[in-house]
DNA sequence: GTCAAGTGGAGGTCACTCCTCCACATCTCG
DNA sequence: CGAGATGTGGAGGAGTGACCTCCACTTGAC
């Protein structure tokens, strides 16, 4: 009765991959658009059982390929984040650094706006993994742009990257808030704001404060409220 | 059998009111504080048991007196709301229209960032009754005030009541999420944005779209979602 | 043709909150 | 003081909106 689990000739459990049934292919790329899409609309918690009607597929089947729900955001967003880093080559790409600074904070939030996931995958400490994994990629990248704009003197030289993130917060937003409108009225607070950032007009009215370090902003973010949506409880209290 | 339902001395049921046992009186003045301050801090949907018990009475009780939520939010914010149109006075009474305008909205967004309900008060078009009628009385004195900032010359001519709101929409949205920061981070993006309205800078970037008529405004208030809480249910469909 | 792999979705579970109801407690007033 | 009107607490039923499991059945691969 002592028993061979595995055959000798072919593992039964390669490690830790194994090649899916075509069909179920199918189905786990369905689940991943329909949750893109989902996800998009109405945030990273949007219901799974949502997410298995839209893509025409069971729950079980969701559950299956997906045991969690931080699986689900992994693999849809792998991708979706590379966007930021392409985005911001492409501004460090301009010739003058000013534009390049307002071109990407223009794409970036617009990005947010039409993406409520992706904003909240950023806001959300989220992934441990791929976003700490991008946020550190981009950091630097976002500071390069930053010192290009001070460079051409246009900018006021307190700026720093977090007064970036914040202006972007709060125009995403207003974006979402004001979306029915239609016609991007965040623009016009975008523009304003950018009018405050001129170098020429800086300390007509006190900040009263200096801009967050990169520091206090990661501190900020860890103290952020945890993830919007019930996780797997934790092994019985008692 | 026919029966007086009322002695003819006096009536049964006052039209309205009717006094309170004593009490009575104290247990309805506790649930109003403690609607106060659990609203203030977790916002109008905050749970009629915390409440309750916050105050230190039966969920019964509370029932009793305030048979919907929207009989307790009236009664809790009837007077809160007076405290803007004392701040548009004082605002107004300034002999320096610039200052009077900025006085405002720093005032505004402190009380609407320590105060969750009374923001989502305003965003909500809720009582229909009491915000409305705050509504119309507010709207003229914020004109005057706008138009006594722009009298100065510093405020930049297409400047509209509703730049105002939406400033101060960004800024409420700001403050509360670097709340944890202590520090008033919110109000260096005042003084950026403030920065921006100067007439002096008008034009260096194209705003792309004027600001939001009244109407406007108006409109895309009414067009939000519904109060975020359950309301009863309509008498059966079917 | 066989059978491992995959599927659907009914139904159990859980966490919340709402709101009713009534035996009991507390005032008020004569 | 005592009677009756007024007020109270909070257990419990009901509704909601998600989560997740399980297993009889279907399907693809070889």
């Amino acid at each position: 009765m002592t028993v061979a689990t595995t055959s000798p000739t072919e593992p039964r459990v390669p490690p830790d991959e194994r090649r899916l049934r075509r069909d179920a292919e199918a189905n786990r790329r369905q689940i991943l658009r329909a949750a893109g899409r989902l996800m998009a609309e109405r945030g990273l918690s949007a219901p799974l059982e949502d997410i298995a009607a839209e893509a025409g597929v069971g729950i079980g089947t969701l559950y299956r390929r997906f045991p969690t729900r931080a699986d689900l955001v992994e693999a849809v967003f792998a991708d979706h984040l590379a966007v930021y880093v392409e985005a911001l080559e492409e501004a460090l790409g301009a010739e003058d650094g000013w534009a390049g600074l307002l071109w990407f904070l223009e794409a970036a939030t617009t990005h947010q706006i039409e993406n409520r996931a992706l904003n909240e995958l950023l806001e959300y400490n989220l992934g441990e993994a791929a976003v700490a994994q991008v946020q550190e990629k981009v950091t630097p990248l976002v500071d390069t742009l930053v010192e290009r704009a001070k460079a051409t003197g246009r900018l006021r030289p307190d700026f720093a990257l977090s007064d970036l993130a914040f202006m972007q917060q709060m125009l995403v937003a207003l974006g979402r808030a004001t979306e029915s409108v239609g016609d991007r009225v965040w623009k016009r607070y975008m523009a304003i704001m950018v009018d405050g950032l001129l170098a020429a007009r800086t300390g007509p009215t006190p900040t009263g404060r200096a801009a967050l370090s990169i520091e206090e902003l990661r501190v900020l973010h860890e103290s952020r409220p945890p993830v919007p949506w019930r996780r797997r409880a934790d092994p019985p209290e008692r």
